[in-house]
DNA sequence: TTGTAGGCGTTATCAG
DNA sequence: CTGATAACGCCTACAA
C-alpha cells in the first residue's frame, strides 16, 4: 500500500522526451524550449509530482538534514532550544532528525551512528551527563564534519560551542542575595563534572569574594540529579545538622529550588524573610510558586536558533570553522520575584 | 572537508573481491565461506565502515524514518507525547524527523511535503488549531499511506487516532470533589471550539447531575486564552461579585488552575479547606505548588508510545486499517493532592 | 534544444 | 562459494 509517486522518468515517458529535459524543465535550465518547460511543468503538477529528497541526497552526498542530540525533550529549556532549532532549520530548508539521549551515554553513541548512516549533514549536540570522554565527536571533528554543541559543551580544541554565560549568570544572581542582605549563602551545584556546573560554581563563588564575604566549602553541596526530592533532602539535612545555618540558597536549576523551598516550609522557615532562594533556568513554573522564584533566565531559543544557524553557515561553508571564534556566550538575565527580595 | 564514509566498494577493492560478496559477507548471508566473512568483518571494522542508509532507502523505497507533527514543541503535553515517540521509534530502528506547525495550516502543509519529499514511511500527526479541512491528509489515507492521528484527531473516516478519555478524566475529577464534600463547584473551561473542552465540560455536568447536584450556568466560565493571568483575573472576579459563591474549581487545565489559587490566595481564602481546587494534564508543576494541585494526568509519554506502536505496525503490515478499531482511548488518571482533600 | 550515459551506495537476481 | 549486472530516482558531462 505505498505512495505511488510519479518520478521524473513517468513525466519523461508521457511526454516523450527524455529524462534529462523533464529534470532541466523543472529546474528552469536555460536550453529549454518554453513550450516544453510548460509542457512538463504542467503535466508534474497534474501527476502530482514530487522530488525524491532520498534520491537527491544519495546523488549530491547531501541530505539537507542536520541531526539534534539532547538530553531529554521533556525538559523546560531543551523543548525552548528544539524550538529555536526548528524553527532556523525548516526556514533554510532543512529537516530536523531528533534523538534523546536520556543522559546515557551508550545512547549517544549508538544516536551518532545512525544519524551518519542517514547522512546528515551536520549535528547538533548536548551531551549526556555520562559522557566524559569525547572521541565519538572529536574523531568527526578531526574530519571536519560539521558540529556545533549547545549548553554542554566539551572541552574539546577546535570545538564550536554556544553556551549561556553561566558564570555571570550565577554571579549576577550571587550578588542579588548578597545586596539584599543575605550573608551566609549556600550553593546547591549540578554534576561536577559538567561545564556548567562548573561555571556556575566560579560565578557565585566570585561574587562572594567580591563582596568580602569568607565562604567555606561545606557552603556547596552537590545534587547530581538535580530535581526537587533530592534538593529537598540534601535541604533538611542541612537544615537540621549544620550548626551554622544557612540564610540563603543559590541553586543551579529551577527543581532544585523548589526542593529547597519545601525542606524550609517543612521546617517552619519564611522565604524570602529566613531565607532567600534563587533558581537557575527561569522555567515556566517560577511565576506560579509561592513565593514566585527567583532565577536566572537562560535564552533556549535564542540559543537554539543560534546553533542552528552556525551550523547551516558552516555546512554551507559561509564561515570557515578555522577563522571565526568558537564559543559563542549568550547573555542571561536575572529575573527578581518574591523568593529573594527581603528589603 | 565532507566526511569520506568508506564504502562497500572500498571494502571489495581492498580485497580482490566483489562488491557483492562484501554485501554478503556483512549481511551473514549463506554461502560465503566463513574465512571470506572474517575477513571482510575485519576490514570493515578497520575502515569504520557504516551502511549508507540513504542508499539503502533508495534502494527499498523505506527510510525507516517517521514524520511527527506537533503544534508545538514547547508544551509539557507535547513534550512528554515526542518522549513516548522517540523512545518506541528507537527501539524499533526508526529515525524521527519533527516539525511544529506554529498552529499554522500553511507550515503544516508545507512540512507535509518536504516529509514526502524524505520518503518518510509514515506520520504521527496532531494537527493545528488553524486546520479545518483535512484534504492533506485524507488525500495520503486515500492512498493507503500510513498516518496516525494524536490527542488533536480529525473526524474523517478510517483514520486511526490516540486520545485520551477527556470525559471520564473530567468526571472523575469531578466527583473526587463532590465526594470531598464541595457542592457548589466551577468549571473554568477551554475554548469553547475545542472538542476536549466540550468533552470535559460533558464529564463535569455529568458527575454533577448523578450526584444530584443542581448547577447553573453561571458556573461555567470560558477561558479561551487559558493561562494563570486570565484565570486569575476571572476568578478574583468570580470571588468579589457572585453572591453565592463557588466552594471548588475544576480546571481544564493546569495553569488556569494556579490563576485560581493565585486569586483564592489573594482574597484570603484557604485552599483546600474553603476551596478545593482541581487541574487537568498533570503539568510537572502540579507538585511543587503550595498546596500541591491535584490533576488529571494525562498520559502524555503513553499516547506517543502507542501512537507510534501502532503506525510502525501499520507501516510494517503487521495491522490492517481496514480490520483494526481505529480510535484508541487512553485512560487519564485521577492525581489526588492536597489542593482537593479537604477531610 | 534535446538525448545518452554514467554514477551516487546498496542489494536482488542470475550466472558461473 | 563468488561475480557481474541492473536497478532505486536524480543529475550532469558530453554528444548530437
Amino acid at each position: 500500500m505505498k505512495l505511488e509517486q510519479a518520478t521524473i522518468k513517468d513525466i519523461a515517458r508521457e511526454l516523450n522526451v527524455s529524462s534529462s529535459t523533464v529534470s532541466r524543465a523543472l529546474k528552469d535550465y536555460p536550453g529549454i524550449s518554453d513550450e516544453t518547460k510548460r509542457k512538463v511543468k504542467e503535466l508534474a503538477e497534474k501527476m502530482n509530482y514530487r522530488p525524491n529528497a532520498i534520491a537527491l541526497s544519495l546523488r549530491k552526498s547531501r541530505s539537507f538534514t542536520i541531526g539534534v542530540i539532547i538530553p531529554e525533550v521533556v525538559h523546560f529549556f531543551f523543548s525552548t532550544v528544539i524550538s529555536g532549532i526548528e524553527e532556523v532549520a525548516f526556514s533554510r530548508g532543512y529537516n530536523v532528525i531528533l534523538t534523546q539521549t536520556n543522559e546515557k551515554l551508550a545512547r549517544e553513541k549508538s544516536s551518532v551512528d545512525t544519524m551518519l548512516s542517514n547522512q546528515i549533514d551536520g549535528f547538533l549536540v548536548s551531551y549526556s551527563k555520562e559522557t566524559t570522554d569525547f572521541n565519538h565527536f572529536s574523531r568527526l571533528l578531526d574530519q571536519g564534519f560539521p558540529i556545533v554543541f549547545f549548553d554542554r559543551v566539551p572541552e574539546i580544541e577546535d570545538s564550536v560551542n554556544v553556551v549561556v554565560d553561566d558564570f555571570k549568570g550565577s554571579y549576577e544572581a550571587s550578588k542579588h542575595l548578597i545586596l539584599q542582605g543575605y550573608r551566609r549563602i549556600y550553593h546547591i551545584s549540578g554534576p561536577v563534572q559538567l561545564k556548567i556546573s562548573k561555571e556556575r560554581l566560579r560565578g557565585y563563588q566570585a561574587a562572594l569574594e567580591d563582596h568580602g564575604i569568607k565562604f567555606e566549602n561545606s557552603w556547596v553541596i552537590e545534587c547530581p540529579r538535580g530535581d526537587e526530592n533530592e534538593a529537598k533532602e540534601i535541604t533538611l539535612e542541612i537544615l537540621k545538622t549544620n550548626s551554622e545555618k544557612p540564610d540563603a540558597f543559590f541553586c543551579h536549576n529551577d527543581m532544585a529550588a523548589v526542593g529547597v523551598m519545601m525542606a524550609c516550609k517543612e521546617m517552619g522557615l519564611k522565604i524570602p524573610q529566613d531565607i532567600g532562594v534563587v533558581g537557575f533556568s527561569n522555567w515556566q513554573f517560577c511565576t506560579m510558586l509561592d513565593p514566585s522564584l527567583s532565577s536566572v533566565a537562560q535564552p533556549g531559543f535564542k540559543m537554539g536558533a543560534k546553533a542552528t544557524e552556525i551550523l547551516l553557515d558552516i555546512i554551507e561553508k559561509k564561515i570557515n570553522t578555522k577563522e571565526t571564534q568558537n564559543t559563542f556566550v549568550l547573555d542571561t538575565e536575572l529575573l527578581v520575584r518574591k523568593s529573594s527580595v527581603k528589603i
